[in-house]
RNA sequence: GGAGAGGUGGCCGAGUGGCCGAAGGCAGCAGUUUGCUAAACUGCCGUAGGGGGAAACUUCUACCGAGGGUUCAAAUCCCUCCCUCUCCGCCA
């Protein structure tokens, strides 16, 4: 086989291999997703890469031999002329192959690039959000006066939300917070930190929020997202749109010890989001900005163990929500409804009384070896037996919370009749006592 | 931003065109010796992929930061990029 780091950059997220093994069954399951991928064109492309290979191979094993002959000659003081001229004409045929072969691999890598991941055998059939299963709620919607108030309308009387100053110096889909609000909003930062750190075993990041096209790629927001993101005008520099991006991106190109798997980290960061496509949609208030706070939590693992971290991750972000007594569901995402990388993926959404919905708050999801392998994350038991193959991690991510969204769920749900708004008991502490923000 | 020095196997470190997948050392593994530990000695000891073999193994290809180029032949020469370090400037 030709060497693939030739083309390292550009990771690979199916094994081309298994790919074209299995490339049927891959192509029906992924229909159920929705992919268009030009199958039969990456079919014939796999096809030619493999006999380039292997003529690749097979004259280079004649120049090396011819090479070493040459040598011979050179030290033994003889004419090498005729094996030098020989060889020259290898060597051209060679490079006339290899470009050709290039050329494939580079459409290749980018097709390749561009396959979603596969549903797992859990994950419900389904075009949209419509097929999305429920599978549990937790507490109650709160009892309030008919209509409840938006957390816009509520924010902006309280003094602690202005959207208005926000389009001024930055533009639509921007918030400030201000006062108790700031204060709320960082309240529930360190109190997402502090339970996930301090009772669910995690080890806190504060990463970059600026990353590189590698790490992007890796985790799969490019190259076919590339749209959704904001990016430096100078620099090949991206905003993360999650943590998700630079914590993952922590072990790219890693092999890791067995021994210290599962890997849990939980990091805060700010999240930048293009969101091209959305104009029109969910134009008021907190719920879908350019700039937004978020405690992500990520989880490496063997793969046999990655089935049983997504419920644990899941159960983490929802300790989040029972802790502050938010009503709320968590569904499994239908396979047309999951993101380009997931597995599966299950959604909590928070109950908000002025919508009378329920809306996405978390998204917890499994990777499976798909990250792992664009981003090249292997794990080893260099304790056990000998000759144990590195094999690909399996990755995880979950919101947990995300920050914003959570400050207008309790906005909302904790409104009092006269405007104001209870702060709950878990947090008070952190808001150095307040009970109640109030005009 | 300016000037310079570097990036070689798990680690240290040699290697300026051929017999180099890479000396030597450390660490690791197996063994000999041993009352135990230690020391000494012997052997093994990178990764990925293709072919052959039931297997131990064997053979081919690639890999000395990444990518391209020169050459019959590149860790070694040339170009581009990335990263690290030192000095100066600037800054939090």
């Amino acid at each position: 086989m030709l060497d693939s780091s030739r083309f390292q950059e550009l990771p690979t997220m199916y094994d081309l291999r298994a790919l074209r093994d299995n490339l049927d069954a891959i192509r029906e399951q992924l229909g159920l997703r929705g992919a268009d991928v030009p199958w039969d064109r990456l079919r014939a492309l796999i096809e030619q890469r493999r006999t380039l290979t292997s003529q690749v191979e097979q004259l280079r094993s004649e120049l090396n031999k011819g090479s070493e002959e040459v040598a011979t000659l050179k030290r033994a003081k003889q004419p090498a002329d005729a094996a030098m001229v020989a060889m020259k004409s290898i060597g051209e045929r060679i490079k006339r192959i290899e470009d050709e072969l290039r050329g494939i691999e580079e459409t290749l890598t980018d097709l390749n690039l561009r396959i979603p991941n596969l549903p797992h055998a859990s994950v419900p059939a389904g075009k949209d959000a419509d097929s999305n299963v429920e599978i549990r709620r937790w507490g109650s919607p709160p009892i309030l006066p008919i209509p409840a108030k938006s957390h816009g309308d509520l924010g902006e009387a309280l003094g602690i939300l202005d959207f208005d100053r926000a389009a001024k110096i930055a533009g639509a889909r921007f918030a400030v917070l201000t006062g108790a609000g700031a204060r709320l909003e960082r309240a529930l930062i360190n109190y997402m930190l502090d339970l996930h750190t301090t009772q669910h075993g995690y080890r806190e990041v504060l990463p970059p929020f600026l990353v590189n096209r590698s790490s992007m790629t890796a985790t799969g927001q490019l190259p076919k997202f590339e749209e959704d993101l904001f990016r430096l005008r100078d620099e090949d520099y991206f905003l993360i749109p999650t943590a998700e991006v630079p914590v993952t991106n922590l072990h790219r190109n890693e092999t890791l010890n067995e021994s210290a798997l599962p890997i849990r980290y939980t990091a805060y960061t700010p999240c930048f989001r293009r969101e091209a496509g959305s104009y029109g949609k969910d134009t008021k208030g907190l719920i879908r900005l350019h700039q937004f706070n978020k405690v992500e939590l990520v989880a490496f693992t063997i793969p046999e163990q990655s089935y049983e971290e997504l419920e644990r991750l899941t159960n983490h972000a929802e300790a989040i929500l029972q802790g502050l007594g938010l009503h709320y569901r968590v569904v499994t995402l239908c396979a047309g409804d999951m993101g380009f990388s997931a597995a599966k993926t299950y959604d909590i959404e928070v109950w908000l009384p002025s919508q009378n919905h329920y809306r996405e708050i978390s998204s917890c999801s499994n990777f499976e070896g798909f990250q792992a392998r664009r981003a090249s994350i292997r794990y080893k038991d260099t304790g056990g037996k000998k000759g144990q193959k590195t094999e690909f991690v399996h990755t995880l991510n979950g919101s947990g919370l995300a920050v914003g969204r959570t400050l207008m769920a309790i906005l909302e749900n904790y409104q009092q009749p006269d405007g104001s708004v209870t702060i709950p008991e878990r947090l008070r502490h952190y808001m150095g006592g307040v009970e109640r923000i109030k005009k």
